[in-house]
DNA sequence: GTGCCTCGAGTTCC
DNA sequence: CTCGAGGCAC
């Protein structure tokens, strides 16, 4: 692999090259430790870590907690390696309707501005978990589990088990990224549970779990004897394309080796999707694998490039999945959990129940209004029947995952039976807990007088987008929370811990049970490195309502440093300099204005965000650095009629590289955009100075 | 004011 | 994963 010097590296390029290379060293690691047959020569594991240990000198921001320079040449204990996909495996969007299909399609034809009928590939969507398979000159290099879409586990050696998957490819591209799904058949999982059982080994609840275990098995002697099947149904990175259309790439996939679902059809618009999901559900039962639902592709890869993505889903494909599995159960009980932001959720607790291949205990109940009948509209739903403990309820998982209450047996109901009544106390410190105008939910008011609120709040400040230490998860955190000897109670605690741990000579962390020499030292290593902060982490971690991960790193990308944000925020109210200049954020309306200026203008709230902050560094963010395209980083302004593609996908096209897309063009606008009939915008333009180009010349600019 | 599109927050089970 | 709601474009 050709390497740019790290001095030319891009911060994204440097994080995801850290990335690689942890999870390469870590491979070398485990198979030489391991498996007795080194992979890479000496010189070649050397010169890895010596790459790496440049790129974290040059970006210590970026330096992760599983750092390879930070390892001793030990064999990790446990755990498979990272790998960062170089194309993101996405989800799809949902649909549970008929007419959520003849929605899509016209969604998909107005965005291409298509008058006519549009071709559409179906398929079944099968119930297992993708992989995805990356060859390099023909030969499988990494299979990657999907994780969060962006990095995923190296499952290589147990994917290289599976008798469905090739080895080797010939006549392929030199790069060829297959995604597909790992299965099981329900006659290998009833065989696999049997034995298992008469070993005396747990079985499996449903054969997807049985695949998802198989798979992630340490020891890939264990997959292989696992009876996994395959059906590659998609494509990462490509070096040349596979085909124009969907439904031939798959069969090109075919023709390289790989197994494709036989009930794949292409489909002339929506009457012949509905028509092909109806088939296949009609077939569900004899398929001999399960499926929950068909997917639907745009057939022609030109106008799946032009759709192109949403922040997390493709425009050009819909999952219209199967109505969801019911099952009927007893409700023993309503307990309320408080939240981070103090909502009150309510949590049935159910006599388990199967449903859809799991057993149900616990189910959501979303609010208040939700277990009275009604919405927050004051609608009723389920016919305005409410939930009372005692009674006989209908569980089902939405989207196969979260159990909800979709209905009540009135004719089960006791007759002694009382509706329940939601607390207007929080349960865990007795402050009042109100609801807000318009708002669905009953807040406590205690702030961080109360107890769950506090700990909720440390578990957020911990958490993945946020400071992230590893070693220190929710689990941690709650014992640290109610320790009488080292305390957790405000994030800065974290940061004293081994101080206070040191000065206390007596009860040493490292002695207690559940801790040992090893494991404390890596706790507090972890703490450590964590001090320096990207502003953006920081910004989330705080956890003030209504600022998640985005509007936090538009915060961060906008102040730059800890001190601009700061003094901005602290002094921001409505109508003044600062909240203008807070709300003229892209992303950042009055709501979010009015929670950040309430917590840092809080006397308790402002009290413990600055002894963390005495604590840390933390690391400014630039702005975002342009990328690589022409327009990245500027202001566009499109005007008049465009003639190769719509309004919206210009947008989403200039987005996509960079570029700010802005209604009405003003002294801040770098570019216009005209097309024919542009009116007053152009004349705007011209006034100012600002560039004019025609559609052409914009297509041109972009490289299209 | 209305209608997208995203984001934020809360949730379950393995 | 889903719901509710914030933010913004039309």
């Amino acid at each position: 692999m050709k390497e740019k010097p790290v001095e030319a590296l891009t911060e994204r390029e440097a994080a995801e090259e850290l990335a690689r290379l942890a999870a390469a060293i870590a491979a070398a690691n485990r198979a030489y430790h391991t498996l007795d047959a080194p992979e890479i020569s000496d010189a070649e594991y050397d010169a890895l870590k010596r790459r790496n240990a440049a790129i974290e000198a040059r970006f210590p921001a970026l330096k992760r907690a599983d750092s390879p320079s930070d390892q001793v040449g030990a064999a990790l204990a446990e755990g498979f390696g990272k790998v960062v996909h170089r194309v993101r495996m996405l989800s799809l969007e949902n649909a549970f309707s008929a007419e959520e299909v003849t929605e899509f399609d016209e969604r998909v034809r107005k965005f291409l501005n298509h008058s006519g009928a549009l071709a559409y590939t179906a398929e079944p969507k099968i119930d297992g978990l993708s992989l995805s398979l990356r060859y390099e000159e023909g030969e499988l290099v990494v299979a990657a589990t999907r994780g969060d879409g962006e990095v995923g586990e190296n499952v290589t050696e147990n994917a290289l088990t599976i008798a469905d998957i090739p080895r080797r490819l010939t006549g392929a591209p030199r790069v060829l990224e297959v995604r597909g799904e790992v299965y099981m058949s329900h006659a290998d999982f009833a065989a696999l549970n049997d034995r298992q059982a008469a070993a005396g080994e747990k079985t499996f609840a449903n054969p997807r779990n049985a695949a998802a275990g198989s798979l992630r098995q340490l020891d890939a002697r264990i997959t292989a004897s696992r009876p996994l099947k395959f059906f590659a149904y998609s494509w990462g990175e490509l070096s040349e394309p596979l085909a124009k259309t969907q439904f031939t790439a798959i069969a090109r996939l075919k023709s390289l080796g790989f197994p494709t679902n036989p009930l794949t059809v292409l489909c002339d618009g929506p009457e012949a999707m509905l028509a092909h999901y109806r088939l296949v559900e009609a077939q569900r039962a004899t398929l001999g694998y399960d499926i929950d639902g068909v997917v639907y592709k745009v057939d022609d890869l030109a106008l799946q490039a032009r759709l192109g993505f949403r922040s997390s889903t493709p425009r050009w494909a819909l999952a219209h999945k199967f109505p969801a599995e019911l099952a009927w159960t007893e409700l023993l009980g309503i307990d309320i959990q408080v939240g981070r932001t103090g909502a009150l959720s309510p949590v049935a607790r159910l006599r388990p129940v199967t449903v859809g291949g799991v057993v149900v205990s616990n189910a959501t109940l979303h609010n208040e209004d939700y277990i009275a009948g009604r919405d927050s509209k004051g609608q009723p739903i389920r016919g305005g029947k409410d939930i009372r403990v005692g009674d006989w309820v209908q569980v089902y998982r939405a989207g196969d995952v979260i159990p909800k209450v979709a209905d009540v047996d009135l004719s089960r109901r006791k007759s002694d039976s009382k509706p329940f009544v939601f607390p207007d106390r929080c349960p865990e410190c007795g402050s009042p807990a109100n609801r807000e105008e318009g708002d669905s939910v009953r807040r406590c008011t205690g702030g961080l007088i109360c107890p769950a609120q506090a700990v909720e709040r440390l578990k957020h400040f911990v958490s993945r987008g946020a400071f992230d230490i590893e070693g220190l998860g929710a689990k941690q955190v709650e014992m640290f929370f109610n320790d009488p000897i080292l305390p957790v109670k405000t994030p800065a605690d974290i940061f004293t811990l081994a101080a206070r741990d040191a000065a206390n000579p007596l009860q040493k962390l490292k002695n207690r049970e559940g801790f040992g020499e090893v494991s404390v030292a890596k706790l507090f290593a972890a703490i450590e490195a964590r001090r320096t902060i990207p502003l953006d982490r920081l910004i989330f971690a705080l956890g003030i309502r209504h600022v998640g991960e985005v509007a936090a790193g538009l915060l961060a990308r906008h102040y730059g440093t800890w001190e601009a944000f700061e003094t901005a925020v602290t002094r921001a109210a409505p109508g003044n300099p600062e909240w203008q200049e807070l709300t003229s954020i892209n992303g950042i309306g009055a709501v979010m204005a009015q929670s950040l200026a309430d917590a840092f203008q809080n006397p308790a709230e402002r009290a413990a965000i600055d002894a963390l902050v005495a604590q840390l560094s933390v690391q400014p963010v630039q702005a975002r650095v342009a990328t690589d395209s022409p327009v990245a980083g500027k202001t566009v302004v499109f005007t008049g009629t465009l003639e190769k593609m719509t309004r919206a996908e210009a947008k989403a096209r200039a987005e996509a590289l960079g570029a700010k897309v802005a209604g009405s063009v003003s002294a801040r606008t770098d570019l216009v955009v005209a097309g024919p009939g542009a009116g007053s915008k152009a004349k705007e333009a011209e006034r100012l100075g600002v560039p004019i180009i025609d559609e052409d010349a914009w297509l041109r600019l972009i490289g299209a």
